[in-house]
Formats: C-alpha cells, sequence, structure tokens
DNA sequence: TTGTTAACGCACTATCTGGTTACTTTCTTA
DNA sequence: TAAGAAAGTAACCAGATAGTGCGTTAACAA
C-alpha cells in the first residue's frame, strides 16, 4: 500500500447512481436469461454481466436467485394480462371479439417467446412461485371475466352456442397457439416442415380462428 | 492402515454383470431425473444412484450426459408412436377414429407426465439432439399418414369436410391436450379452480372431443 | 461542510458438478 | 485353465456456481 500519486483516471465516468434503473437493467437480463436456458440452466453471473450490474446489486434488490426469477415472472403474466385489457374487447362484436382474441394471443406468443419458456420452466417447479403472487390472481379474474362477457353476449344474439365453459375456452384458445410455439423445434422436425417461415404461420393462425369459431358456433 | 484380518463378508453379494439390464436402469432413472428437473437441472450423480450404477457405467454406456439425454428422448418419442399405431385406427370409422385419437393422446400425456417434461427441455435446447435421431422421423412419418388416411376416409364417406391439412390436425390434436398437461401448475392458479381431479380430467377430454369433431364436420 | 443512507463493487468461499483415472472383479473362450 | 475382454467401482479433479463479507462512493438533507 505505497501512497503514490494515483494517477487521475482521465474520464472517470462519474458513476450514475440510479436503483430503478439498475433494477430495470437486471430484469430485463434475467428474463432473457432465463428465457433462454430456464431457471435451472440460468446464471446469475450472466445476468449481472448483462445487466451492466454488479452480482451483488441481484441479491441487494431480490434476495436470491429465485426471488429474482419470481419477480421476472409475475412482470411477465401482469403484461400479457395488461396487454388482453387494452384490446377492449368488451365493444366489439362478439364473434369479431374471439377471433381478435386469438389472433392477438398467436401474435403475443409469436413476438414474446421468453413468456412461453418462463411459464414452462415454472410448471417445471410445480408453480411454487406464481403460488405466492396475489396480483396474478387479480389479473387472471379480468381475463376470465372478459371471456365470459364475449360468451354471455354471443349466446343472447345467437351467434354461439350455450352452455360453453369460459374457463375450457380460455384453454383451448391459448392451447392451440401456446404448443404450436412451444415445439416449434421439436415439431419442425416430427412434421418436416419448417413451422416458423411467414406462410407456414399465417395458415396456423386461419386454422386456430377456424377451430375457435366452429367450437362456439351454435 | 493396520492389517487386520479382513472379516470375510458373511454374504458377499456376487456382483451379477448384466450390461442390459444396467443400461435399463439407467435409462429408467435418467427419464425421471431428466423430466422432473430437466436437462440442465438433472444431476448424473443422482441418476447414477437412482439406477443403482456407478457414473462411469453412465459415460461407458452413453458417452456424456447429453447423450443420456438424447437417448432417453428418443425412446420417448418411440414410444408414443408406437403406442399409437397399436391403435390401429385405420379400420375404425372415421369420427370414431378421431376420437379415439383425442382421447388417446389425453391419456397418454396424463399417465406419461415425463413425455411432455422431456419434450419440453428439448425446445429449450431449440430440439438439437432429436435432430440426430432418424428413427424418430421415420415413426413421424407414419403417425402423420395414419392421421392422413383417416381425413380422407371421412372426406369420402362425406362425414368429413375436404380441404383440412392433416398437419395443422395432428397439432391441434396434441395441442389441446398437451397444453393442459403441461400447464396444469400455472392453470391451476390461473384460473383458480383445480384441473387435475377427476371430474376435470373428465369434462377436458369431453371439451377436446367436441373442439376436433366440430373443427372436422362439413 | 458534515453526517447518513443507499447504491455499488471487489474478491472470496463452500459446495457442487460433469467427467476421468486407475483399479478390481466377473465372465467368456481358446 | 490361462488370458483377455467386459463390467463394475472408488476416489479424484478442474472449473463452475450461488451466495457473502466488507469496504467505497454518490446523493442528499441538515
Amino acid at each position: 500500500m505505497t501512497t503514490e500519486i494515483a494517477p487521475q483516471e482521465p474520464a472517470a465516468k462519474p458513476r450514475i447512481r440510479d436503483a430503478e434503473a439498475t433494477k430495470a437493467r437486471i430484469l430485463d437480463a434475467a428474463k432473457k436469461e432465463f428465457a433462454k436456458n430456464g431457471l435451472g440452466g440460468g446464471r446469475v453471473d450472466d445476468i449481472a454481466e448483462k445487466a451492466k450490474a454488479n452480482k451483488r446489486m441481484i441479491y441487494h434488490y431480490f434476495g436470491s436467485k429465485e426471488g429474482l426469477f419470481q419477480t421476472v415472472l409475475e412482470n411477465a403474466y401482469v403484461d400479457i394480462r395488461t396487454a388482453e385489457q387494452k384490446l377492449k374487447l368488451d365493444h366489439v362484436e362478439p364473434r369479431q371479439a374471439l377471433e381478435k382474441l386469438v389472433r392477438f394471443t398467436f401474435d403475443y406468443y409469436l413476438k414474446n417467446p421468453e413468456f412461453i419458456t418462463l411459464v414452462n420452466s415454472e410448471n417445471l417447479h410445480r408453480a411454487k412461485h406464481l403460488i405466492k403472487s396475489e396480483v396474478v390472481k387479480v389479473y387472471s379474474r379480468k381475463f376470465v371475466a372478459m371471456v365470459e362477457d364475449i360468451l354471455e353476449r354471443g349466446v343472447a344474439t345467437g351467434v354461439f352456442r350455450p352452455g360453453i365453459d369460459p374457463v375450457q375456452l380460455n384453454i383451448t384458445i391459448a392451447a392451440i397457439g401456446y404448443y404450436y410455439m412451444t415445439n416449434r423445434f421439436t415439431g419442425s422436425i416430427v412434421f418436416e416442415r419448417d413451422l416458423m417461415t411467414k406462410d407456414a404461420l399465417e395458415e396456423r393462425l386461419r386454422f386456430n380462428i377456424e377451430t375457435i369459431l366452429r367450437l362456439v358456433a351454435p
């Protein structure tokens, strides 16, 4: 420890302190890392590096790797549920509303593949992180209510048959898009065709809309 | 290290040598381990222990952790495709054949949840193991041909509409069962009901059959 | 200016993990 | 029955990996 004259760092960037920005960078990096490698395969060191943050900050803000994952997952659910609400389907003609929802769901999975991988990871862990989240439950209720409303209006105007369980319908709408995306790699091998070309995606979406409209038809 | 008189192990089990049995035990343990924790989360030491085999044997027979995973995955695909062929749907009335297939697919996922988790894991890794398998491609072709045959017969007898892509139909049949199972944990939270009770499962299967039959109806 | 708080970063560790080395035991066959 | 091949084992290793201890620095209030 010699007391040298420390050479003034020529342009020692004045480190800007911004807790919110750092948190956001960590969450963003974590979302990508967990989406790519799962919870088990994701590396805390890699997240810190990508986020241009120190690993210490991750533990400071999120407590643990699992705490970080939980926050990432919760945000992912809030994001999709928020986007769904923005569709304002309660003022759209029932059949059109359903078509819009099928289209939105498919596009959302296409443009946000991390959502799918995060949910898969969470199911591998038997949803033990999601169960702690109250926010997700609240948002989910609104979502189910939305589809319930569409169904009721459709039955009232006679364009839908009665007796359809909104939860089953919801699951089916999600399923026909989700499965296509999550299994796009093995699917392209099993069916010996590239499932992700523009044409293939358009064809699949048309098929999905047809599936749902036929399902609810009187 | 005193040179004691080593007490003769009273019944030192004569170690039985059986390569095939050991391989089988390793594969069985690996299937369970990978299904539970994914490829990244699965531990080779745990597999060895569960298989009552030495870790060295895993590397002797399968070369690496990924080699082991690849074999497990390939077997899983061969298993489901073999079971499907055993249905002998080519001699069943088209609508009944489709219903049988929907029912079989749903039940298979229910009774073999490892299949789903293994496929999910493989998709997380962009199917880089499955692409090496030639067997899977051969089996898959037979499977698609089977559904194609059902569709053609149904169109010929006028019970199905023409123009349905057998691949899209296949994907949909898989999707509505697969999604329900793979997301049963998060699903039970989001929809605030236990999706795995006997009643819930029966209801879902009925809904799936309805979905497919309506999809192909003229 | 000074004191306090919160943001930040380095360097470390205990433990784990896939993979290997060097060896013993059992089976087969010439 | 000798010899070699195949099956099996324990101990070990190098590199990772989640998590921490502790010191430093920016921001801001008094």
